[in-house]
DNA sequence: GTCGATTCTTACCATACATCAATGCACAGG
DNA sequence: CCTGTGCATTGATGTATGGTAAGAATCGAC
């Protein structure tokens, strides 16, 4: 299994030593969850964010009828959280739930005041992350917009090859729109296709 | 036709007098623009964002069979640019036109250095427009992959009801990710229904 | 008001995707 | 080795939405 450690990433990220980053890391809690338990519920207001330093998350929501629709997968060196309910301070309309037997960096608000506190280039990293997060909705949002099931499919293998790998693909449907019978199918077509 | 200034806006989200920031607000640029113009083209490279004073501009992106898909509609008092462009350095996937003639003020860097260094607060404000920017897209993944045609109408309706009031029905459908000739029965249905 | 140009609606048929139900297939536990 | 369980596939059919083309309504220019 991969792994990366909170510690490392930060260190990259911030362009420092990680020797001088170690005493801060260590206030941060580092929490063990078992495949299919949850970190956040629907209805709960969500505190943290989840630092993902090994295994596999999912965060979806299910609608009036029962079904699921994934949000996002988060494998390792991804953070997750649900930043409407932590900003607004808002019950959360989300599940995050462990695909694999995951080790996960909790960042609460005061992990992140201090880190803002003692690395002056926190801000600009945090503020990265944010861009990058609205970068990836708004592709999102077109490419439901405007593509096809298999585009869309397409789209997600070159995006996320690993992420592939490692999730039930009823888990992918429910990530592109589609439910997990038409993805056989325009996998089918694929095969045709490419052969 | 409505109107906002750039100046009012901030002084009240900034929590200060509009005398303080008057000379302040000066240094922006505001710029007219007639009904169909472009502020932004696909392929530019985005420097600006657009604080619209008064009319109504749209976001949107035109695939590969030349249909257009909108992203967004921004009245008075809304913020519009391509984030992942000026974040990025990037060429914009998408195009900002007027719908009716406007008047928006043009913020670009220079301007955003400038407030953050002379009002402490503003930092924190432009945290909230990307948060907000983050709640409104992923609500809108969420319905795209939820939702039915006719949900995500009613929502629109009542979420924008004023902007439903000035946009052809034809941008609303693109909005909503269906035709316009979908749009046109899906409230031929509803009016059935209500009677 | 008339005319022309958009925009909206409607009717018909086509297509993409959903639903339901059955089967297949792999893997874990007894 | 058998069997249960979960997931993927397949076929038959249903439904939502798309595409096209024509007519109706709306609206601005003159």
């Amino acid at each position: 299994m991969n792994s990366t450690d909170i510690k490392s990433y930060l260190a990259s990220n911030l362009h420092i030593d990680e020797t001088e980053i170690a005493s801060v890391v260590e206030k941060c809690i580092i929490k063990k969850v078992k495949k299919d338990q949850f970190l956040l519920r629907k209805g709960e207001v969500c505190k943290h964010g989840f630092f993902v330093e090994k295994g596999l998350l999912r965060q979806y929501s299910i609608d009036k009828k029962g079904k699921d629709h994934t949000i996002s997968f988060a494998p390792e060196s991804w953070f997750v959280t649900d930043r409407e309910s932590v900003y607004f301070n808002q019950p959360s309309a989300y599940l995050i739930q462990a695909l694999e037997d995951s080790q996960v960096a909790v960042i609460d608000e005061s992990f992140v005041q201090l880190l803002s506190r003692r690395f002056p280039g926190f801000t600009a990293f945090n503020n990265r992350l944010l861009h990058n997060h609205i970068r990836h909705l708004q592709n999102r949002v077109n490419l439901l917009l405007s593509a096809t099931a298999e585009d869309r499919y397409l789209h997600f293998v070159a995006m996320y090859p690993d992420i592939l790998l490692r999730v039930p693909q009823t888990m992918v449907a429910s990530y592109l729109g589609i439910t997990s019978e038409s993805l056989s199918r325009v996998r089918k077509e694929l095969a045709k296709k490419a052969s």
